[in-house]
DNA sequence: GATGAATGAGGGTTCATTCAT
DNA sequence: CATGAATGAACCCTCATTCAT
């Protein structure tokens, strides 16, 4: 019975339990952290949250830090993926050859990207408060050694990283009027995040009326 | 007559020097505050670096929370009042009555008051990085009642008043298209806040360059 | 099924171990408080002479006032189990029916209990200093709130109720003159108490000579 | 204007002063820690009661100790004055040679002074609560060195010192059943402290009734 | 591996005492 | 002398981390 296939088997449930476990207590951090405030948050809280004992979460995590480090990364990636995702060209557009003009052409095209760009970021802060809190967080640093802040994804360098990209590109299809990319790329992203947070204070979806109304402000202003 | 005057002016000694020792600790609150994150920062180095003891902060605070309350109060007030001043309309205005349109003067009028308000926050924002660090404590409000939070100032809420007041106005003058004024109030405190924070990142002043392309992205947008 | 005993002998081991740590912690309080008096003593101390961190303590005991409230608790309840097994009457007295008078047996049997209920005091206070500490304490409740002091049971509360139900009876069967029983238990529990505290300061046993002088006092007086 | 006598009368307004100020802090002191419990009460609390400045405090008493032994001597002086006076035999007592015997005037005598004795006791007790804080705290001596314990004088101490003298009178004149006065001593003593507890308790005056039925059971017994 | 009791460094807070005015 | 702000040692309590079972 101690076969190579019950062993297997039984790894693989034990990688299975391990994956499980691991990905209980990230949900548990993310519960915590996201309600609490990033710094609020005893290990035995979330270990609690996770239904695990304390010592089983360092079984996982180094310590406190590497925690939030790995859960800071998972969110990342996910958001990453999903905004990726929604940036990258629709697979098969195959647009009509018959726009009008180039440049209407363009613009349409980078409207739609940016409005993916944007609805995607809405749509995932929505469910997933704690980058909010985090957000802010990275940037105070305030224990943190050069090294590792350098080697560390932060969400917000990612998402700018993207953002600028989508403006590099608009600024060079002459669809945006040329400015620093860097800036565009800064002021979408306080827009959205902006936008979040109302949608967070009044209590309702934020990616739904607000999709529409940065999209158009950014591209056309508020003015009449 | 000797006394009295003695008593007097050692009673407005004594009240110098205890509002210079509040002030004092006030600073350094907000100087560690600022740079390592609202929950980090114990006491004792507030103290330190106010360049008193422990306890004289005691005598000047309650406890932590009480202090950073004030800190809150005491910038928050200042940013309102340089807010404040900049939205109202200058003294004696006294345009030119060849404005070719009404809704041109209107449109220049609403411009003119967005560009003082978002260089006013950037100005001063540049200077206190501690109140962005707060914004987002604000929200998390992890051990606050509910009524306390109710009636406590917050930073964003009144700045979003007041942004909420000039769309209002506006949309009003139909120099914006019609839309959420508070929708609007967030995207442009979002745009002030992106820029801020590009700012801190890449070391310069966010009042320069920020103001003129928020104010023209918000009015027009940023494409061509 | 080897688990499920491991398991449990675990169980009841980790209880015992916490049972055994929660008495030692509550020793070492013992210990301390009954030498120091009820106010001073760190919760330091208290977990070194129990062997244990600080931490530890606050494991078992929320916080300092449980501490000692669950140590007066605790000793009150000892003291009260004693006392009231000493007075109950024994197992099965049968006396002899040829008690001279119905009165000189009512006589008899009150004194024997009084006496049980002396010296039971005597003896148990003898070991426990603590109490003698606490007596006092109680009442000066400083920072207690009125219904937590209503609540709470309080050791000479209790002895008093018990002295007075015990001279109630004397008084019903008209072998104590009739006076106010409250009184009467206050005096008697009085002069326990002052009797404990003199051989505290001689350093001999207080239940030996106490005992016989208290019960001939109470009953005949001191006069000849 | 400087004269001797004003001068001189200057002087004595200043040691009026003192003693003035000095009083004033006592009092402070008494009403804070007696209805405090004695460990409880901070310097500022006494200074504020007393109307003047902590500082102020410390010019008249060396520091926290000096201030409680000042105050704890003083009401026991306060204390021994009355009893003393109480006890020492009646201005002229001329007692009527129609005393039936030698061995019932000796009673009637000891009695006089014991109810006296018993009176003086349970009347100022009824007036300062501060004693019978201490009286515990004084048993305590937690961090006292032996030799100011011994050099001072402890309330208990010299009331047990009388009560010792009373007894022994009594035992001599064969007022008394021989037995250890100290023991007497201590059992009087302790059937006041029961009485002014009680008297505490229930909120009325414990001289009135306490009086006549303490002596009554240290004479003659509770029994019929 | 899981468990959770034990650990103890660390931080907030108090308050007796000092001393410049 | 009175004043009361400043001081800082001392103490309570928390919680990340360890480790024996």
């Amino acid at each position: 019975m101690n076969s190579a296939s019950s062993t297997d088997s039984r790894v693989r449930l034990r990688a299975r339990l391990r994956t499980a476990t691991r990905e209980a207590i990230l949900d548990a951090a993310a519960g915590i952290l996201g309600s609490d405030g990033a710094t609020q948050a005893r290990m035995e809280d979330i270990a609690a949250k996770a239904g695990v004992a304390v010592g089983t979460v360092y079984n996982y995590f180094e310590d406190r830090r590497a925690l939030v480090q790995a859960l800071l990364d998972t969110q990342t990636r996910t958001l990453l993926e999903v905004v990726d995702q929604a940036v990258a060209p629709p697979a098969s557009p195959r647009r009509r050859a018959t726009a009008s003009t180039e440049a209407g052409a363009a613009r349409d095209a980078f409207e739609a990207s940016l409005e993916r760009f944007v609805s995607a970021l809405l749509g995932h802060v929505d469910a997933k408060r704690f980058l909010l809190h985090v957000l802010h967080e990275e940037e105070a640093e305030h224990g943190v050694d050069a090294r590792s802040a350098a080697r560390r994804m932060t969400v917000m360098g990612e998402l700018l990283t993207r953002a600028e990209r989508l403006m590099d590109a608009g600024i060079r299809s002459k669809t945006l009027r040329k400015d620093d990319p860097g800036l565009y790329a800064s002021l979408l992203l306080g827009m959205v995040r902006g936008a979040s947070m109302r949608a967070l204070r009044e209590g309702h979806d934020a990616a739904a009326s607000g999709t529409a109304t940065i999209v158009r402000v950014f591209m056309a202003g508020a003015a009449r």
